[in-house]
DNA sequence: ATGAAAGCGCTAACAA
DNA sequence: TTGTTAGCGCTTTCAT
């Protein structure tokens, strides 16, 4: 294994030629002969020639690999969004190198480690929050990138985000409509980008709206199932019951149909629920959870085209904010 | 963007000392004086140094990354591999590149391309059918590869695995306890290696218990959700209605649910559901399915360790199949 | 403990 | 069209 392996100057002295020639030849360049080219493309076939990528890489100052930095890999949503961005990245000939960011305290570092390497050309970094250092850091761009991010404060990157806040109104909108004027709603964390502005969302249409909000209907989560159903059951406690539960993510809302079931709660007749993302499961949930899409193939997408394109120089205009659409996904939960 | 960067160089030019005792201070090298090291290491953090860890791999030989080679990056099964390997990889020291074959017409292709880059120092190979031509590629290690797959069929590599074909016995063991007598089966992918292994495993033990096999209950899936639903449909065709459908994936159980949902049947008093694989969605289904727990989290977590240890060559034994438990978790479908 | 220099495999500028 | 040669930034012998 490992053998010492063929390159361009063993297929050059096989072909008695130069290694510039090999070169040439091999990268498809106008300035060999046919019968030069086809002499050392039949040599390197024979010798099942392939060529060091990092060598190549090296020299070229560019890897063709694009980094995804992801705060956690396993979360459904992010899945869907590697899967969209490597897509992308394929199709435009890039390879995706996905990270971790292993816990937040590795977040700087990470992003540090993956600008400064050499190894990607461009990096997409996924942001659940943000603070100054991960904005100075990312804003050192030695290379391009891009944030998809909730929190959408300019810095010196391309920011692809959702419209959590316009969201949120329309799911209010949506509830009054529906005839529900006791709306509890369960919070994502508190240092969330996206959590903040679905809460604020929440709360302005609720003003507009002249809703009053019962405080001890306003439950902290964290954006996990478990904490979903805590705060349900949490909830339950008070004597006077909401009609409807608005739970700031879909996996807190599977929480929510947890703690409802749990409790002898029916769903929509007791109580609905509607949630925010609409990750797979949600569709067959009993009864199917109503919740906001968030189109993840195409915020992948937006945000691995945008990369690509200031890698490649074809696009040299001011960073922008892009907002990815969202849509109201009506089903029986409410 | 790209601005010439920091080299030991500029480093070595600035600290009055050669090169390579800026190589040497840096990479943590015994010979070099405590005043010169702290000198350079000075200069180096004022400079906002960073290694160029591409000309160093190229140099080493050695990249610290990973190849991850999937079928199709979305699927929920294969993101918890991912997250295992990159968990794994990262505490030794390795980076994760994931890589989609992006359709099996270019599985070979893309194993081929990352072999013989030298961009990842081993390939971790997610391979839900096997070919001779995949076996040949595969066996022509370059560098280390671990497959985990289904078929098991010795090649030159490691293969991780599942017992398939036991714990498919063991579902059928199962129901048959239970006092289910008429049991339907949908099945996977032909080509599939899980999918002939549990299919065969439900056929044996159906044989041993002696219990007759309707052909009509034999469904063909393909391991997606609608394929269960469809099949599932297609089953409730039929006059004669099985106990209890056993569908070879947890996601085709999911269809299964839907389409009795449809029809007014009720799971487990009607009939009962079992699937393989325990997803996450499982478990929040109404009823939680009953299901074959596969252990994701070992699985990669072998995977990549057998793959360190061959890099770094710590382990040169001969190429191992190595199974990973497997567990039935018995909810409420039947 | 430090320096000089070779070389990893490739590309590209320059010469011929 | 082809060859010569100078790097790319780093590590690693081999001297000193």
């Amino acid at each position: 294994m490992l053998s010492k392996s063929i390159n361009i100057k063993e297929i050059a002295k096989r072909a008695n030629v130069s290694i510039a020639t090999v070169s040439r030849a091999l990268s498809g360049n106008n300035n060999v002969t046919k019968e030069t080219r086809s002499k050392i493309l039949k040599i390197a076939h024979e010798l099942n020639y392939k060529p060091n990528l990092l060598a190549r890489s090296f020299v070229k100052g560019k890897t063709n690999i694009i980094g995804l930095i992801l705060p956690d890999i396993s979360d459904e949503f992010f899945s869907e969004i590697i899967k969209s961005v490597d897509d992308t990245s394929y199709q435009d000939g890039y390879f995706t190198m996905v990270i971790s960011s292993h816990g937040n305290r590795s977040l700087v570092e990470s992003i540090n480690t993956m600008m400064n390497s050499r190894i990607v050309d461009g990096l997409i970094v996924l942001l659940s929050s943000v603070n100054d250092e991960i904005k100075r850091t990312l804003s050192s761009h030695r290379i391009p990138v891009v944030a998809i991010s909730g929190d959408t404060s300019i810095g010196n990157y391309d920011i692809i985000t959702v419209d959590n806040y316009k969201s949120s109104r329309d799911v209010v909108n949506y509830l009054f409509k529906k005839g529900y004027k006791k709306i509890a709603y369960i919070n994502g964390p508190s240092e969330n980008s996206d959590a903040i502005l679905r809460h604020k969302g929440f709360c302005d249409e609720c003003k507009k709206l002249k809703l009053t909000i019962n405080p001890a209907w306003i439950l902290n989560g964290d954006f996990t199932l478990l904490g979903g159903e805590e705060a349900t059951n949490q909830l339950l406690q008070n004597k006077e019951r909401p009609e409807v539960i608005f739970a700031a993510n879909d996996m807190m809302a599977v929480g929510c149909y947890n703690s409802l079931a749990k409790n002898g709660y029916k769903i929509p007749d007791d109580i609905g629920v509607i949630g925010f993302d609409d990750i797979l499961i949600s569709e067959y949930l009993t009864p199917p959870l109503t919740t906001i899409k968030v189109d993840t193939e195409t915020l992948g997408k937006f945000a691995t085209e945008k990369l690509i394109d200031r890698i490649n120089g074809n696009d040299t205009s001011k960073h922008q904010v892009i907002t990815a659409n969202t849509e109201l996904v009506i089903r029986k939960s409410c």
